[in-house]
DNA sequence: TAGGATCCAGCTTTGGATCCTT
DNA sequence: AAGGATCCAAAGCTGGATCCTA
């Protein structure tokens, strides 16, 4: 809808301009469709909604948001005291590749250097955009960050896929991401060295985790 | 049962007498009546278990559980990773004089300031003794009970009892400790220094404090 | 009433399952 | 298959209620 904002001044300014609107009437301002069914934020559609009156890229490919800014954007429900309800997927994990992949040149820390978080508040009322912020994680954030993934992949590197749950990883986890447990992928089991097929996994950044930089952020001058 | 202890070397001796033994099989052992229903591990019941075979006084006096010794009994139910199940019971709070109290001369720092922890281990087969350990608190640990304490009382005396929940206190709290919830104590009120009737309350170690400090001295040799 | 504690309903968190679009 | 995420059953935790004995 929007053209890709020129610099990260006009990106702010985008979302400035919309920090306090509700999402229905952005839609129709926008002229984009947006139904949630029975008022509830419906699976993606915010995100998307988000993206196009703020000028990203979209579509599936691997790269940034603003590709021309390295920003990505996420959009995180919060309630009125701007906690998270939920986690934020980040990105698919190669489990096909989990043998050889590191942080230092992963798609998940390329994702996560430079992150426009927009928060959608869900209170009493309509649902309504945030006050959004800019984030780069601090080498401190960003150690425990490659440390949890270079659990995840050293977990499947030694013990399989099995031995990769949602319970590794303090802050950045794997979950199952799939339309249906039915689908399949490729990835190392636990009997050596064997492929087995199994469920698509992706990147999450856990809740106690975005709770926390919400908080920081809030409290922190621009 | 037993004669109390001379000496902390002689109750250490006693408690490791008893590591790994059943509990049914120590109640038929020493002749001491000991009935859970339904093999549950009753209410009081294993505590007084332990006294009586460790030599405690036992009784309903506010002294130590061995007197001359100034060392407290706990035992603290645990699963097969030595976690606790539950909080820890520590006195009872004493709500008519919550103005005065301090944490320096109350009977919470006295009964906390040497404990003999005795795991009880439910797991699969019946309830076992498990390893004791001795343990004094560290400055650390009494600074974070005592504002715990001091944050209880403060509580009572600006807000009245009824500003004081048991979400009160990171590692000591403070919950009703009754027989019945229509059980009544005296305690000041919130309606400026009214006294009202309310159910008494005792102070509880959370679980949470109790799991870390008994990996911490499983971790630690004598 | 104090001491020995556990019980258990309800709320919160966890983590596997799922939905839509390109 | 990748990207945009939320859904929701079950496990875990919290904290008020309760049980027994002296």
């Amino acid at each position: 809808m929007s053209t890709p904002p020129r610099d990260l001044e006009e990106l702010r300014a985008r979302a400035d301009a919309i920090a306090g609107r509700a999402l229905d009437e952005l839609s129709a301002t926008y002229a984009i469709a947006f139904e949630g069914r029975e008022g509830a934020t419906t699976k993606g559609k915010t995100g998307e909604l988000l993206e196009r009156i703020l000028g990203a890229s979209g579509g599936s490919q691997a790269v940034h948001d603003f590709p021309t800014l390295g920003v990505e954007l996420k959009t995180i429900p919060v309630d009125a005291a701007m906690r998270p309800r939920e986690s934020t997927y980040v990105c698919t994990l190669q489990l096909a590749e989990a043998d050889r992949a590191e942080w230092s040149s992963s798609w998940a820390r390329a994702k996560l250097s430079h992150v426009l978080w927009v928060p959608i508040v869900l209170g009493d009322g309509p649902a309504r955009v945030g006050v959004a912020r800019f984030w780069k994680p601090t080498p401190e954030q960003e150690s425990v960050l490659a440390s949890d993934f270079e659990d995840a992949l050293g977990a499947v590197a030694l013990g399989g896929v099995e031995a990769l749950t949602a319970r590794t990883g303090r802050w950045l986890h794997v979950r199952p991401k799939a339309a249906s447990s039915r689908d399949r992928t490729w990835s190392i089991g636990r009997d050596d060295g064997d492929w087995i097929a199994t469920v698509p996994r992706g990147f999450y950044l856990r809740t106690r985790f975005t709770a926390a930089l919400l908080h920081d952020l809030a409290a922190t001058p621009e």
